[in-house]
DNA sequence: CGCAAACCCGATCGATTTTGTCGGAAATGG
DNA sequence: CCATTTCCGACAAAATCGATCGGGTTTGCG
């Protein structure tokens, strides 16, 4: 189980346009320097912008920005719209059509587990990750 | 990011065993009301014996026993065993030699992410799993 | 001893997901 | 009008998932 290259790119495109909040939208090709295939970042920034996490503007002068203050943003937010949701089973919700149900029999682990993990992920938000990057570079 | 069938399916099986703890070893063949494919379930099984969680006897009246007391066997080490470590990042330790090492910015996020996910894996035993069904059943 | 029960092991395989790549279409500022 | 830039859909190589299968080895028991 783990993370995979959209979940970990979007953060760092996410951290990048958060970090420049303040020079306007960012065209794709300044992007380079994250190091993430520019078409595949396209991508993945289409998924955020359908979630609603960043704001584009087409044409000359366009780019990406993020939709709310970093404060607002959440690593779970990232994640979700990247990946999907987090979870450990397939029926989080009371559904009863859910295809496991049959042999679930640990369902109730999984749906706290699923509750905790997403828990912990939405209380971090791309604003307390910068403050502690820059901490810990200061540190160094 | 979701958990696979080997992580479920695993868990089961072991919950399975935890409850039939006292009947000796049990064939593979008695499993069937998991309702898990017999021939992919002995993969399982043989990767949780490589993990040191399950003992196997060979021969007749052989077959499948926990290693240790369900109190001794955590949700997190059924899910390592059986799908590989729960990680956001490939380097969760001080890997210099890690290939995203070059443009993985937000490390130390991934990093202590892991962490709490395992932490909170780790937190929860067979018996405490079984002990929460019992109670669920009889409220219902 | 010999047999049947049972695990052990490696190969294979179709489907799906991941990780991109590409080629244009549409919008927009200047 | 035109260069810039996002938008969109198709395609594809590679990896992973979820099995399935065939045969080998070990062991208890009559």
């Amino acid at each position: 189980m783990k993370l995979s290259t959209k979940g970990r790119y979007g953060l760092t495109a996410m951290l990048y346009l958060a970090r420049h909040a303040d020079e306007g939208p960012l065209p794709l090709r300044m992007m380079d320097e994250t190091g993430i295939q520019p078409d595949y970042l396209e991508q993945l920034l289409a998924s955020l912008r359908k979630a609603g996490l960043v704001c584009t503007s087409r044409g000359a002068q366009g780019g990406y920005s993020l939709a709310r203050a970093p404060e607002d943003i959440t690593v779970g937010d990232v994640i979700s719209a990247t990946e999907g949701p987090v979870r450990f089973c397939e029926c989080d919700s009371e559904d009863a059509t859910c295809s496991w149900r049959e042999h679930c029999d640990a369902r109730s682990v999984w749906v706290s587990l699923s509750q905790k993990m997403n828990d912990l992920l939405d209380s971090i938000t791309l604003a307390s990750v910068l403050e502690d990057l820059n901490k810990e570079a200061s540190d160094a």
